[in-house]
DNA sequence: CTGTTAGCGCCTTCAC
DNA sequence: GTGAAGGCGCTAACAG
């Protein structure tokens, strides 16, 4: 593989002046870059960028944290990232943190490897990001709180989600609501439960535990929680699941026993996937502003690099989206 | 920040140790190495991973080139390459082509920025590939054929899989078929046009270029696809879409105008997304074998890595998938 | 405008 | 077992 060294050497020109050269910085001749383009084309030169990131300690790039990249991810929070990451020229790569402490996020995260970056994985720990986030080195998470001042926190408003979700089924007269959970140690999670309990408590239906199941936001696991709550006797008149994942499992569940949705029961989500559209009936669900969450995310990051100081928790509201999973009245 | 040099001068070592005794190389007594670790932990020290790769000129990663990173992959293939990525110690990021030939995918692609890679993602130049390949630097390409002795070809039968779809359509009775195309220049979707060609000529229907209809592989390009057709008046008796997408579109389209699918028209998808299930009707379509294309794919490269020589193309079965976007007969 | 040179942080012979 | 020293390939002063 040919370097600088040997495109300067074909060029008869110094290493410094190859590299001018080849960076397009203002000092070399015009004459003498051609013939350091030349030489370069002629030996397929190609830059290494591990070398050239060393020296200038900085990488350009900015990673994104998922806990698994084959997951089923808001392809709209993506989109917010890398639009503002690459409109600001610096680039993107996506890790996947499958492996926990021990995996390529991590690895990233602790190595240096990146400028900057954003995680939404729950399965890398809090110790790893402190241990990582430095002046120069800015991170934001969204799907926890870290005590950190290097790293920022972006979440939407989960709690006001669940709220609104709750007060919705209440308001079409349905007393006795379930709570189907997602993960107890997620933080969205939490949010949305704490929402759920002030709707019911705001309209003083007492919290019975018995109408809360676990689930863990996969389709699986609301399908479970839903036959587990059915087996149960005696439906509650609505559900609300913690997230999209789990109610369309729920849906499954339902139609499996013949129970019609909503005219048996009605059923709430949390997310706006794009799938909620679709299954049947379509969703009523609360979304999430995901490409506000992504972009914001970015300018923080930038900001932050750019040593401007920032708080270090945004709350993004999210939006109530009306569809036919709940009984009209 | 603290290096390996504050770490070595706070245990009292020499660089070399202390190098080591981090990276548990027997060659140093116990002690020192327990010396070497608390000074390391003391400092905070973090290993700068962009000077070790420099240094062994190995990344140990490799990179999955996507076009874009927010688009609705195949998150099977995803974890196909994901799973033997890992399960040999190597890392995996995901970089997204957007911006073409000066993308972040280019970057990495180019500048040795990792030890191999996988590219599924049109709008990365041919050109571009090819001058990174090497010896060294293994390709994979799942999306195109490139004559390149070190970029390998691993493809889904799509010829076959457009024969089985039109074959069906063919079989259920229907004789006027259109085929509404992805991007001209795609190479599935020229294999899956053959395929459709080859199943009508068996059956010897000739086959009408007035058929055929341009789209562009997303769903709006399809909705249009249909619009058009619809509005040509003389519906075709079934169409086959050259993706699930698209034909999603479709449905749309004819749902608007009150044509009922199976009843006034058939349709069949490729692809198999997890959509296709959902949509109404569920979707009769081709099903690639994505985890598996994806696996083989990491496959390929470790072996080329390895020194051992490879075919040039692979060619992996479709399946087909029957459900109700057909009618029965 | 061009060349010389000193590292970026780490790994790895090679002597001791 | 430990230390000194030489790069990996590139960039960026600093001289000329």
């Amino acid at each position: 593989m040919a370097t600088i060294k040997d495109v300067a050497k074909r060029a008869g020109v110094a290493v410094s002046t190859a590299s001018y050269a080849l960076n397009g910085i203002n000092k070399v001749s015009q004459a003498t870059v051609d013939k350091v383009l030349k030489a370069a084309q002629e030996l397929n030169y190609q830059k290494n960028g591990i070398a050239s990131d060393l020296k200038r300690t900085k990488t350009n790039t900015i990673a994104l944290i998922l806990s698994d990249l084959s997951g089923p991810y808001f392809s709209e929070l993506i989109k917010g990232v890398q639009d503002v990451t690459t409109s600001n020229g610096y680039d993107l790569i996506a890790c996947s943190s499958v492996g926990g402490d021990k995996s390529t996020a991590t690895k990233f995260l602790r190595e240096k490897r990146v400028d900057g970056a954003i995680v939404l994985a729950t399965n890398i720990s809090t110790e790893a990001i402190k241990a990582s986030a430095r002046e120069d080195f800015p991170i934001v998470v969204l799907d926890r709180e870290v005590a950190n001042p290097h790293v920022i926190h972006v979440e939407v408003d989960n709690q006001q989600g669940g709220y609104d979700a709750t007060k919705h089924l209440l308001y079409k007269g349905h007393r006795s609501i379930a709570y189907v959970s997602g993960p107890l140690d997620s933080h969205d999670n939490k949010e949305r439960f704490k929402g759920y309990k002030a709707a019911l408590a705001a309209s003083e239906i007492p919290y019975h535990s018995r109408w809360t199941i676990n689930g863990d936001f996969t389709r699986e696991g609301g399908y479970r929680a839903t036959r587990t709550l059915i087996a149960q006797q005696n439906l509650p008149e609505a559900i609300f699941y913690a997230n999209d994942e789990m109610a369309i499992g729920g849906l499954q569940a339902f139609s499996e026993k013949g129970i019609r949705v909503p005219e048996d029961i009605s059923i709430i989500g949390f997310d706006d996937i794009q799938l909620a559209a679709y299954v049947h009936p379509p969703l009523t669900t609360v979304r999430q502003p995901k490409y506000e969450a992504g972009s914001l995310s970015v300018h923080l990051i930038f900001q932050m690099l750019a040593g401007e100081s920032v708080d270090q928790t945004y709350k993004l509201a999210t939006e109530f989206v009306e569809r036919d999973s709940v009984k009209k009245r």
